[in-house]
RNA sequence: GCGGACGUGGUGGAAUUGGUAGACACGCAGGAUUUAGGUUCCUGUGGGGAAACUCGUGAGGGUUCGAGUCCCUCCGUCCGCACCA
């Protein structure tokens, strides 16, 4: 008996898919595409769970579709711009690009040892001039469709780094790295004009029906489409009129105030005269955005002592407030308050006395007693107290007042987004320069596109705070094409940009004169089959799908959405440790000892247990993949990650589990090594089978067909389970008796060939075993029979009234009559009806038999 | 606050359209092999009961011959969004 060397085997299979060039892909026009693609991941240097996970199951796929005759594309690259290559470099004083490389090299080592089937000749890194001077290219294509534009914008300015941190590098009102208050900062930036699909992006969402409803539901809400209208007011002793935004012009005669934001351009007018009202404008920037701050703020308001007219109500004259809630970039920063029926504004009527009217009165109430109390009203219900709207319904009453503001031509219907431009510009170093000029007088003038790529400059210094790229001595002096002097564009874009459109990259890696080949990304685009974690849910997912419909707009791309099919797994979880003093502890160090209770493996000193939670670095509850893929082989970390969990929950990693997975392996080698000898030469199986050998073929059938069913549907769980089913049925055919040669192999066979995708290495050991000499790799996916699919003969259950009495046995397809006869001659069945006349009986075919007395 | 998902043995989880709840594993218990541990193999394993039976899918109600699955109410956990007018 030979063991299974798992290691020399991995490796081994590894090599010859690779000098066979297996996985290369080239367009086919003769064969249905499949392109399976994972989300890229950062070069951080060391692979993680997640990524194993990720990887796994996509491979699982790639592999699948590949047996099932698709031409499979399944590319690899490096979303290798970003911030942590600058930390390096600021810690420990190496380039970024020589970090970023060098974690690349290690990491797709670590992956290669993971037996992906990857076309690794398609490789791209983005920190590469070769990708991103496509990026910028497009970037100048997109300037001239009017996709680019640069404007004034609010940013949250750290200024001890002095530089723009996103909103998720503000912690608590403060720079993450810096620990320094965040100020608000109004700074020239670059913006793609995504908004211009806005309604687009929202309304594809229908057609995504293989992408998950959570994360359509998580764009529906980010794109955040509401209808309402714009209304003007005209303001005592000014020309111009205030313009508001609401959503429920139906209550408009429940107006007591307007309200604007601090940075109104009206307020910024008044705070010129009035200090006071500029200091309290100078107030609300301090209070900044996180979620905390702005839920414990107050409704805070300064009356600027203006008033405006109703346009209704030609003798009401309604103050104008600057209030901290209202915001300047939804809308037109400018609302009415209606406290009767919004909380807010009802919270900041009380504070500031004013009236609060209620205009919609709930079904039932009496119009007469109806009050608000701390409560604003935000249900259905009839208009009152509402002139021309009164008795309508609300929906009726939105319509009814647009239509009469329109015709008096003081408003308008308006459909809004919740959704704004994306801000591109980032003041870092390890980022795609944006490739634009500034003549001195400050016009922009797009970098000639024969000077392209604009190349970071190798020689930065990253010792003092600020971006690098503007206090480098020369990088940013140029002339323009003129010869004028001019300065470099020193922001660099958003990492997010890459990401956007290296799916249209793979599919012609290596072209030079553009992003991507027509005729390529026309065969392989879109992707069929996309796998990544959730995170990415919005952003990364919805920047894809604008930069699709941007790349089409000028030429590239002829698809609508880049991802047909859209998976999201869940995330790796660990039990957490922490020793008496809450010191994170990790798993290595903590044993359970004779007791049961967890001590330190050194000392046996005593260990809190605590929550499982995600692996995650500063709880030091990571197991890393290089280690579990040294000890037990990457098939093993293969059947752990697809076995148990449902790959779109989360995954509890167990030592347990782990063994588990192990076992089964040495398990199958040991059922495929056992069973060589006697199972005669490959070749078809022989119709005549019967008995024992029938019901064993009956069971393979079954299991293909199962199998196939449960990969489709991304139940990798249950396609596990249904295959040790098969294992199991197989050794009890074996310990029973001796199935035939044939019979035997096809069984044996047809689990080795099931389990492939998922285990690629042993299984094709198995194979060569078996005596094949073409590789698995390259062999079709099983086919299941429909004649073997099912037993000939079924167990019913008998139901009386509803509960399992007994079962009888009946060929498939049995006679209703037949049924029920036997049924009601079941002795369980006798006992049960205590001799009670028959009501009903219902015959399920082939399913169950109730009989109801 | 708004929106969504999910609650099944000691544990992870199965259960096409409403049709034998607990597949497949982990763990545990007993046994065999082994110097021992581990590996491997066999048997058992939702609760109660000696058994016939009976109870059982977060709680309560409903529809149905039949509900983990459908409907209503409630509880809990997790996730996303949030002064968005």
């Amino acid at each position: 008996m030979s063991r299974y060397a798992l290691r020399a085997a991995e490796q081994k299979w590894q090599r010859i898919w690779e000098e066979r060039r297996l996985f290369e892909a080239r367009v086919d026009k003769t064969k249905p595409k499949y392109f399976a693609m994972e989300m890229f991941p950062y070069p951080s240097g060391r692979i993680h769970m997640g990524h194993v996970r990720n990887y796994t199951l996509g491979d699982l796929i790639a592999r699948y579709k590949r047996a099932q005759g698709f031409n499979v594309l399944h590319p690899m690259g490096w979303d290798a711009f970003g911030l942590p290559a600058e930390g390096a470099a600021i810690k420990r004083g190496i380039h970024p690009a020589k970090w970023t490389y060098a974690n690349i090299g290690e990491m797709r080592a670590q992956l290669k040892t993971m037996g992906l089937s990857i076309d690794w000749s398609r490789e791209i890194a983005t920190c590469s001039p070769e990708y991103y001077k496509h990026e910028q290219a497009m970037f100048l294509d997109f300037l001239e469709a009017g996709l680019v534009y640069r404007k004034e914008s609010w940013v949250n300015w750290d200024p001890v780094d002095n530089t723009v941190l996103a909103n998720e590098q503000v912690i608590d009102g403060k720079g993450w790295r810096s620990g320094a208050p965040v100020e608000r900062r109004k700074l020239n930036q670059w913006f793609f004009k995504i908004t211009d699909y806005a309604d687009d992006l929202l309304k594809s969402l229908e057609k995504l029906d293989r992408w998950p409803e959570k994360v359509r539901l998580m764009q529906q809400n980010w794109i955040g489409r509401s209808e309402g209208a714009k209304v003007r007011f005209a303001v005592e002793g000014r020309n111009e009129p205030l313009v508001v935004y609401t959503t429920r012009p139906d209550t408009l005669f429940g107006a007591s105030f307007l309200a604007i934001a601090p940075d109104h351009p009206l307020a910024e007018e008044l705070s010129r005269t009035n200090p006071s009202l500029r200091a309290f404008a100078e107030e609300c920037k301090l209070l900044g955005t996180s979620e905390e701050a702005l839920e414990k703020a107050e409704k805070k308001g300064f009356d600027t002592g203006l008033k405006a007219r109703h346009p209704f109500l030609p003798d009401v004259l309604l103050p104008i407030y600057v209030a901290n809630f209202v915001l300047m970039d939804y809308g037109t920063g400018a609302i009415f308050g209606c406290p009767a029926h919004d909380q807010r504004d009802l919270e900041f009527a009380r504070k500031y006395g004013r009236p609060v009217i209620p205009v919609v009165l709930p079904e039932g109430a009496d119009p007469e007693t109806f009050t608000i109390g701390d409560e604003a009203y935000t249900e259905d219900g009839r208009i009152f107290h509402s002139d021309f709207l009164d008795g309508l319904d609300v929906p009726t009453a939105k319509k009814t007042v647009i239509d009469r503001l329109e015709a008096m031509g003081v408003g308008e219907r308006q459909v809004q987004f919740r959704l704004r431009d994306w801000g591109l510009s980032r003041q870092r170093y390890w980022g795609c320069p944006i490739p634009v000029l500034y003549a001195e007088d400050g016009t922009v003038v797009p970098v000639p596109r024969d000077q392209l790529p604009v190349t970071l400059p190798e020689d930065v210094d990253f010792s003092k705070p600020g971006n690098p790229l503007d206090l480098h001595p020369s990088w940013k002096h140029t002339t323009l094409p003129d010869g004028r002097p001019a300065t470099r564009e020193t922001d660099t874009m958003d990492t997010f940009v890459e990401s956007s459109w290296y799916f249209a990259r793979y599919c012609s890696p290596d072209f030079e004169d553009g992003p991507c080949r027509k005729e390529e990304v026309d065969y392989w685009l879109p992707v069929d089959q996309y796998i990544g974690g959730v995170e990415h849910a919005v952003l990364h997912l919805l920047y894809s799908r604008f930069f699709t419909r941007a790349m089409r707009k000028v030429g590239y791309l002829s698809i609508d959405e880049p991802f047909q099919g859209l998976f999201t797994q869940g995330m790796i979880n660990h039990q957490t440790f922490q020793d008496e003093q809450g010191n994170w502890l990790e798993p290595g160090k903590v044993r359970k000892n004779d007791a049961g209770q967890w001590v330190t493996v050194d000392g046996e000193r005593p260990v809190k247990a605590g929550r499982v939670e995600k692996m995650s670095k500063s709880k030091l509850n990571t197991i890393d993949p290089t280690d579990i893929i040294q000890a037990y082989g990457a098939d093993t970390a293969r059947l752990f990650m697809l076995s148990d969990s449902p790959p779109d929950r989360d995954l509890e990693w167990t030592d347990g589990g782990i063994d588990g997975a192990w076992r089964y392996l040495n398990r199958l080698w040991r059922l495929v090594d056992e069973t060589r000898d006697r199972l005669g030469e490959p070749g078809p199986v022989p119709d005549q089978a019967s008995g024992a050998d029938l019901e064993l073929r009956r069971a393979v059938h079954v299991t293909i067909d199962g199998v196939t069913h449960a990969i489709e549907r991304f139940h990798f769980n249950k396609a596990v389970a249904l295959l040790r089913e098969l294992h199991n049925t197989i050794e009890g055919h074996l310990k029973r008796g001796q199935p035939g040669p044939a019979v035997l192999r096809e069984a044996i066979e047809t689990l080795v060939r099931l389990f492939n995708p998922m285990i690629p290495h042993v299984t094709e050991e198995a194979w060569a075993t078996l005596g094949h000499d073409r590789l698995l790799a390259e062999t079709d996916w099983p086919v299941a029979d429909p004649g073997l699919m099912g037993a000939e003969e079924v167990t019913l259950p008998i139901q009386v009234n509803g509960k399992r009495r007994g079962e009888i046995r009946v060929p498939k397809g049995a006679e209703r009559a037949a049924v029920e006869a036997a049924a009601l001659a079941e002795p369980g069945t006798v006992r049960a009806m205590e001799g009670k006349p028959l009501k009903k009986i219902i015959v399920v075919p082939d399913k169950i038999v109730n009989v109801v007395v």
